[in-house]
DNA sequence: CCCTAGTGATACTG
DNA sequence: TCTCGTCACTAGGG
């Protein structure tokens, strides 16, 4: 999963951090990486098929430390399966399978501990287990979001929108689909690495003059990515050497001249090599998306001159705006059956009084929400009170509204949101 | 010498 | 029928 090796490469630039740094803040979850480690909880029932929510429990943990720490979570959810990856999942079903009737071979044979081991490997995070998490939070009032396609690229959309201003997850693709700022191997008190798009070029060991985003997609692209392998023998260091040694900015023509480059002679690039290469570029800046606030699909970038959506089927089939917005309520699974009832439009509560100030605490689908812009200078905010707590309950509907506070007028303005930020 | 790619051990328990 | 692993270590290749 993910760009092998990347977070190590990005040792430099990974600092220790705590979330409570982003206090008052939006936080945006990547799901499935609370609900994978929670699963092992309860390993041997889930395979069993016998009734537990000690995953949910797990994942509650999470939810409570931050709301602890008056932060806005948003949890998103994976949903539809992007072409591209139905043989992946094939196989992912086939080994989970495989390891289920080993598990129950070794366990025949009385080997519990090896039985165990085996059973670790077939659990599988289904989209029940998704929804009962979903429902746990929403009792909360904590705000869900399922993806049209990947939450990866869902979470990426909510971090340029400005709507969420830290990213927590595992999965080292989100500084490719270009999060600002997201927090890795998050423990349950909030500790965490963190990294911050700006400060890429560092790792690169390149000059600003030189540095695009674009060069360090490419670089982590051609040591493969779950979208498209990587050339034999072209790992991380070869990558980066090539992107530093490369003024071109076409990609074509960087992918032919990677043998020169880098001075390896039995190396060919195919013409199939690089439009696959293309595509998987493309399902990183213009995977679909789901925007809250307008309620409609949107590729995470917008679309080049003269490339429409007919073009980009890999990065994610286009869907009616309904079936997207019920997907992303959680109301219907990826097969299209309903499953919820979720209705987002009695949120709009009128007494919570405070919202012309911190609309960015009401729930994402309230019509008066408004996203609370990019930190500025990307830097960790400091906050100068705790007042924000009662606020942040009220727009909950946790607990009754309380006296206002005028902290914001202290704070610096924040910058202006801009999509495709990076180019 | 650096770098890639494979191996084995390991995960969880409001 | 139903959603993604990762890390430390190292052999072996260029």
């Amino acid at each position: 999963m993910g760009i092998q090796g990347l977070l190590p490469f990005l040792k430099n630039i990974l600092t220790p951090s705590h979330i409570r740094n982003y206090r008052g803040c939006t936080v945006a979850i990547d799901a499935y990486c609370w609900l994978h480690k929670g699963a092992f909880a309860c390993a041997e029932k889930l395979a069993a098929g016998e009734k537990t929510d000690m995953y949910v429990y797990y994942c509650m943990k999470y939810i409570n430390m931050l709301l602890s720490y008056d932060i806005k979570p948003i949890l998103v959810l994976d949903g539809c399966h992007l072409p591209s990856k139905k043989n992946v999942e094939k196989k992912r079903r086939e080994r989970r399978e495989l390891n289920r009737k080993k598990a129950a071979q070794l366990l025949r044979d009385g080997k519990r501990k090896e039985a165990r081991d085996a059973l670790v490997q077939c659990i599988d995070i289904t989209p029940q287990m998704a929804l009962e998490l979903m429902n746990a939070c929403r009792d909360k009032g904590v705000d869900c979001i399922t993806a049209p396609y990947e939450a990866d690229a869902q979470l990426a959309y909510l971090s340029q929108t400005g709507i969420a201003q830290v990213i927590i997850t595992e999965d080292s693709d989100l500084i490719l689909f270009g999060c600002h700022t997201i927090m890795f191997k998050m423990d349950t008190s909030g500790a965490g690495m963190l990294i911050q798009n700006k400060d890429l070029n560092k790792a690169m060991k390149l000059q600003d003059a030189h540095y695009t985003f674009d060069k360090f997609r490419y670089m982590c692209m051609l040591s493969g990515c779950d979208y498209h392998a990587n050339l034999p023998g072209i790992g991380l260091s070869k990558a980066c050497k090539a992107m530093k040694l490369t003024r071109q900015i076409d990609v074509r023509l960087i992918l032919k001249k990677i043998p020169m480059l880098l001075n390896i002679r039995n190396l060919t690039v195919s013409a199939e090599y690089i439009e696959g290469f293309i595509r998987a570029d493309n399902t990183f800046l213009y995977q679909l998306v789901f925007d809250p606030l307008s309620r409609k699909l949107t590729p995470l970038n917008p679309y080049p001159p003269g490339v429409k959506a007919e073009d980009m089927h890999y990065a994610g089939p286009p869907m009616s705006p309904d079936h997207a917005f019920q997907l992303a309520l959680g109301n219907m699974d990826i097969q299209g059956n309903r499953i919820a009832n979720f209705d987002p439009a009695p949120r709009s509560q009128s007494w919570i009084n405070d919202t012309e100030k911190t609309p960015y605490l009401l729930s994402i689908w309230d019509p008066n929400y408004k996203p609370r812009g990019q930190v500025p200078e990307g830097e960790e905010p400091t906050r100068p009170s705790t007042k924000g707590k009662e606020v942040l309950l009220q727009a909950m509907g946790i607990s009754k509204p309380k006296a206002n506070e005028q902290r914001r007028k202290s704070e610096p303005p924040l910058k202006p949101i801009k999509k495709g930020w990076f180019r």
